[in-house]
DNA sequence: ATGTTATATTCAAGAACTAGAATATGACAT
DNA sequence: ATGTCATATTCTAGTTCTTGAATATAACAT
């Protein structure tokens, strides 16, 4: 292939550095983090309104960062790329912050830690262990 | 201190990327590189105009990824903090760019190698030796 | 089929960004 | 002091981004 000339280069680079450079869209890569969420997850961890949170996952889902897999009603969101959490965890390092107060918002598991009902599997498990 | 919310958190994490996350940001950055370099060079280098590069220095320098330090009529510009050579050879590699292709167009010299007439002394010390 | 829940899309007003033009400043030479 | 060169700033029209509101679709239960 031929040697792309700067303006390639450089318009190539920003794709997706323009996709995550926003606050809310950063929120949302760090509350999927590393594992899945479903909308109703992002709704309950970020206060956000759903029309809102999907407006934003569509732009990082064109951008390709995102993947989806549709279960059912809902909809799991994940990082295609988990190289692009280490981008933004540079991106804070950069900025100022410490490893810690970024990690704590980080989404580690690998499955939904989601407040809203459909999505915690692990608590409506313990609830249908209650004697009736 | 208090731990910070998402809010903040990602707030801050944004500001450093959205200052880069555009394509002249980001030519301007490859081509200052690990070294320095004065508005001129970047004119010849990228071959905008002088009023246009300038603005786009000020956004860098607003957002504390450059410094300037004046010597004579030049300034010179070069990153405050090398990492965000590296945040932006990441971003490079996550968009599928090799990395030979984006370092080819990375200034490494330590010292401005311009093609305008001031900001080359080693091409004007080659040329004063001249016999008269 | 109808209703309900989860998510997606479209629309529009306002805010913010882009990029060109004109002008200003700062340093040096005469 | 004047001129010139390097760089910075201001202004502005055009464009893009944001974000709330309304509406649409997809899956499931009845």
């Amino acid at each position: 292939m031929k040697k792309p000339t700067i303006t390639q280069i450089s318009e190539q680079i920003a794709a997706p550095l323009q996709a995550i450079a926003s606050p809310q869209r950063l929120a949302i890569l760090l509350a999927i983090g590393r594992g899945e969420a479903c909308v109703c997850h992002l709704e309950a961890a970020l206060g956000w309104r759903q029309a809102y949170i999907s407006q934003h996952l569509m732009a990082l889902r064109k951008a390709d960062i995102l993947a989806d897999r549709r279960q059912g009603r809902y909809v799991y969101y994940r990082l295609k790329n988990a190289s692009f959490l280490d981008l933004v965890l540079a991106a804070a390092s950069l900025s100022g912050l410490s490893t810690e107060s970024v990690s704590a918002w980080i989404n580690t598991s690998t499955y939904p830690a989601c407040e809203c009902p459909h999505c915690a599997p692990a608590v409506i498990a313990v609830e249908s262990l209650k004697p009736a």
